[in-house]
DNA sequence: GACAAATGTTACTAGAGTGGTGACACAACA
DNA sequence: TGTTGTGTCACCACTCTAGTAACATTTGTC
């Protein structure tokens, strides 16, 4: 399974931005705690601000900033904001229409993985940024979040 | 996020395997139902025996067997058995240590996407190879399995 | 008004993963 | 002994990822 480290970027973006509480972040400051390309970071945070996670301020002085509190952020729009959403793949070809199987298969396997999607979604639901900052234990200044469930 | 069509095959497989009840199946026969090539079903086949859900019989009249009864298998047996069980990948570079986000974020990250594989994979062992034989309707023969949840 | 600092966007690249294809040694049955 | 079929390897084209560079545009500051 081709894995992308988009969404645990992502996270750590939207994590920073509220560790720095209102003091708008440049790509380049993000990407030196990412550890990666100031490019990379703003094709995500283009990703994120299209999803309204994220605004950004052109210019000097500029940066992004979180668009709405941590602690209304969930990590699955994060998720759904920079992946496509799709754990598996179907059959590339259709499979055989004169096999009973291959008849029905994709229809009964289309709905279980949809539900396996579903569960992963919902797990990524409990978690809100807030969350991710107090559980990375930076920053003093009381956050709704709590700590991760478990 | 990298999708691959290998569950889907690999439960369109087990499926059929348990639907020829007991006569093995040839690759070419089970590739003709999948429409795709018998290297590729052989492949998967490699991997499934390998995880202890298949059986092959060499030379002519061979062909692939289930393992155990299909009721028995349940889908994320299969997952396991040719996905490489990672959705999510953490940052390719390690963050920055000096950073107090970079230095936590990958742990924090960690637990919630163990979380969130974990809720997948719980879904996925609720539903067993006779589970999809009878949903795609192929078959008189009394199995075990009901219908997929819900 | 000019300069500097940033974004937003595009294009290109190397590398990895996927699935399609062919080839061939080996095993088993008739 | 010939045929059938597995198991495995190698190769190819395609796609996705992420790293990199470049550049127009916007904004703040002097």
């Amino acid at each position: 399974m081709p894995v992308s480290s988009r969404f645990a970027v992502a996270v750590h973006i939207l994590t920073l931005l509220d560790v720095k509480g209102g003091r708008p972040a440049t790509s380049e400051y993000i990407a030196s705690s990412v550890n990666t390309n100031p490019g990379v970071i703003r094709r995500l945070l283009g990703q994120l601000a299209r999803a309204g996670l994220t605004t950004s301020r052109l210019g000097a002085g500029g940066g992004s900033l979180l668009a709405k509190p941590a602690a209304h952020i969930r990590l699955v729009d994060a998720y759904r904001a920079v992946e496509s959403g799709r754990v598996f793949a179907l059959h590339h070809a259709t499979p055989s229409a004169r096999c009973p199987v291959g008849r029905h298969i994709q229809s009964a396997l289309s709905s279980v993985v949809g539900r396996a999607e579903r569960a992963l979604e919902e797990e990524l639901a409990e978690v809100t940024v807030a969350d991710m900052v107090a559980s990375v234990g930076a920053r003093g200044r009381p956050k709704v979040g709590n700590l991760p469930r478990r």
